[in-house]
DNA sequence: CCATCATTTAGCGAGTACGCTAAATAACAG
DNA sequence: CTGTTATTTAGCGTACTCGCTAAATGATGG
């Protein structure tokens, strides 16, 4: 049997709040935007008690969320917040509160 | 052996962040606000193709959030979204974009 | 009471999330 | 080349999510 594919979410709204919904990707998140908005993924890892691919695990689901994207820097990796999608997710919880009608 | 005892979400955050990120949950909160705060189980459970229960669960994720509540009304059941925690997450995405240094 | 209506609870199955360790890759230093 | 440093990829296990159907609950009407 053929192994079935992994499932895409497409809906944008969907992804950004899942990944929100990490404690992990909520700190790497939050130590980026307060390091300046760029950090090397050894940097990032060291914020954490648990195993390094854990946290690259977070990383990527970060960037697939359009949270963050990253450039290679000699051997190491920097990774920079991008703040598109935390807007959007902000103005749509905005909408409950400024919709009188 | 013993069942393991299901996992609670401690942190206020990621219970918000979590229950937003199903489009299922994100329409109940955006029609509930629509249609002015409440709606029985029934009218919201007529939203979705999905079974009945399918729709409880995800109410009870909600309620477990703090972003709807529910009272009795004779056998039916009527839900009303708060928007206490839904200012939470907009406040806490806020901060990203309010901290010049 | 008894049936019916509105809704939840119980429990199952397939898929996904998140931790881990081991192995691979890529760039740099000697 | 060879080793070292920085980081990812591969693959595994356990627990959780989210859909389902069947059964239970609780209020109302006759």
């Amino acid at each position: 049997m053929a192994k079935t594919p992994p499932k895409v979410l497409t809906d944008t709204y969907e992804e950004v709040f899942t990944a929100l919904a990490h404690p992990a990707r909520r700190l790497i998140l939050m130590t980026l935007n307060f390091e300046g908005g760029e950090m090397t993924a050894g940097d990032i890892a060291a914020l954490f008690k648990h195993a390094w691919p854990t946290t690259t695990r977070h990383l990527q689901v970060l960037e697939a969320a359009g949270l963050i994207a990253h450039e290679r820097q000699g051997r190491a990796r920097l990774y920079r917040i991008d703040k598109k999608r935390l807007a959007l997710a902000r103005d749509w919880l905005g909408w409950f509160f400024k919709s009188p009608r």
